[in-house]
DNA sequence: ATCGATGCAAAAGTTTTGCATATAC
DNA sequence: GTATATGCAAAACTTTTGCATCGAT
């Protein structure tokens, strides 16, 4: 099952699943990580996440670094995947990105999500043509979004 | 004129007339830091850069934040193009970036590169279709290549 | 009771910045 | 001579790590 399409109950039997077979812990750390980026879809700093934490969950104790590992951990059981900024990090959402590229905004830093069936093919011809082994891709198209566009011209 | 296709001569004469323009000076680390990049197609970091004048002319002083000062403005002037690498930093390269793609090994840290027209094509469409304004675009097909393959097969 | 997870603070790595000095114009 | 560029070292940021302690199993 694709996460995508899972429900946060589902998503969260699955995630204790996934620590049961490997023999991890299921801590309220790790849940409420997980519950944050599934019930507010859309795209997160590691900062962003522990700053939001802190603030609807005062009463739990989290270190940034908890974050980092648990961001980690996600992305490697495709629960959650990330998009790079270069220096200035990265962000992760809900879900697997393999299956969907990014606008990103240079005005407001915000992100639209786009597939375009036509390049996911064209990306494997291309990697066929050059023997290259693909595990993953990343496309982003950079510019201006539509509402910035339109605040430049007020 | 693109820069791609100008001898080292022209792209030193073009970049002078940069400087000129802008009231900046022309001082014999911007020249190194443009003459190896010219002259060693292919991907450095910044310290890669820093490393090789160092080595090559061990009689210029150089500062590393020389050569990060002077690569953003060699961005800026489209003389060079970035491709990041999250945490791990960015590499730079002698030309424009808009025109060809990535293929990046996980194994070798290599690069090739690649144009494809239909992937050209497709990307401003769909920047099109969402009102975008595109600037820029990054496309990255990561995966092993053709001879970390065949290392693995050994 | 055991062994993994956590928070904290320190460390690591890349990039930027402040400032006195050097250099191009 | 003036204004910009440089090197150096310190600072800024994001991310990782070591370690004592905590907590899930």
């Amino acid at each position: 099952m694709e996460a995508n399409n899972m429900t946060y109950d589902e998503v969260l039997q699955n995630f204790k699943k996934l620590l049961k077979s490997n023999r991890l812990k299921y801590t309220k750390q790790r849940e409420l990580i997980v519950e944050i980026i599934y019930n507010n879809r859309g795209h997160f700093t590691p900062e962003d996440i522990y700053n939001l934490i802190k603030e609807r969950y005062p009463e739990v104790k989290l270190g940034i670094a908890t974050v980092y590992r648990t961001l980690t951990l996600l992305e490697d059981a495709n629960i959650v995947s990330s998009i790079s900024f270069g220096t200035q990090g990265k962000k992760y959402e809900f879900g697997l990105g393999e299956h969907h590229d990014h606008l990103v905004c240079l005005e407001c830093g915000g992100i639209e999500e786009f597939i375009d069936e036509i390049i996911e093919r064209q990306q494997e011809l291309i990697a066929k043509k050059h023997n290259f082994q693909m595990t993953n891709h990343i496309m982003k198209i950079i510019g201006v979004c539509n509402s910035c566009q339109a605040k430049k011209r007020e």
